[in-house]
DNA sequence: TCTCACTTTGGACTAGTTCCAAAGTTGTCT
DNA sequence: AGACAACTTTGGAACTAGTCCAAAGTGAGA
């Protein structure tokens, strides 16, 4: 993730501690977590990380391009840091987690006539269902 | 509209002048409504409806699958009645309007390898992009 | 080292939604 | 038609996720 540090930092990023912290939370696990996840996360490792920061940096990262945002469902946006290579989501239903499927697409394209003048720049795919874990866990209540 | 009312009615649905009125905002446009767009709708047919009862009705037609919830930013959910015929969105992303496109797929099943021990029960496919009225109006700001 | 534009902070604020207990209705049974 | 139980509605409080702001702090170029 340092690599990212310094493309960031090429942009005319300013370096700062809680910066750094947030993008190595993000560059940790492959995994999608929520803003507070990442405040959470950054927060064992600078304790007195605010929320806004947070968030603030998220959004930069997210202007930048470095970091998709992923709303899956109504709840809390879920932040992508695979952002370089194109691919598509699996999102548990009942758990939110949300895994990446690579893409092989070219075969989603839509046709001019069915794109009713919408001038079309991306394309996204969402596969819904249950997760392992879910699936063999006991139902709820 | 009024065969989902039919159809409701024989699921035990109690039929209240509310939920006749939710029904009749949904069925009257294909657009896809927020919760509080279906409310000022209906508040203009019964103008004492309640804000709670028409989230309460909306989230039981989705449970009953008879409309479909669409998040397509991290604003308001949005609710799709078209919940009959098998289709996609296409979203603009500067004004947030929906409109459905048919879906011809098949294509887009994902490969058990690929879905990585998930039971996929649903595909999404979004389109995004500016809608036509967007792509000509002037800048923001 | 100085400096200043860029960053961070916490708390107030907003939007969207959910929850709740009390009051009101619906459909059924007689 | 009348009574009743179960289902619905209601308004407001509460909650979650996120944004905004002015004041205090800080990185990095000169």
């Amino acid at each position: 993730m340092s690599d990212l540090l310094e493309r960031l930092r090429d942009r005319g990023w300013r370096l700062t501690a809680q910066r750094r912290v947030v993008a190595e939370v993000l560059g940790g696990e492959h995994v999608h977590l929520t803003a507070d996840e990442v405040h959470a996360r950054a927060g064992r490792l600078l304790p007195e990380i605010s929320r806004a920061t947070v968030y603030n940096t998220l959004g930069e990262l997210v202007a930048l391009g470095e970091v998709v945002e992923v709303t899956s469902d109504g709840r809390a946006k879920r932040y992508d840091p695979n952002a370089r290579t194109a691919h598509h989501h699996l999102v548990c239903t009942r758990c939110h987690t949300i895994r990446d499927v690579p893409t092989d697409t070219a075969a989603t394209a839509l046709s001019p006539e069915a794109s009713f003048g919408f001038s079309v720049s991306a394309i996204e795919i969402t596969y819904r269902g249950l997760c392992p874990d879910c699936r063999t866990a006991p139902e709820e209540h």
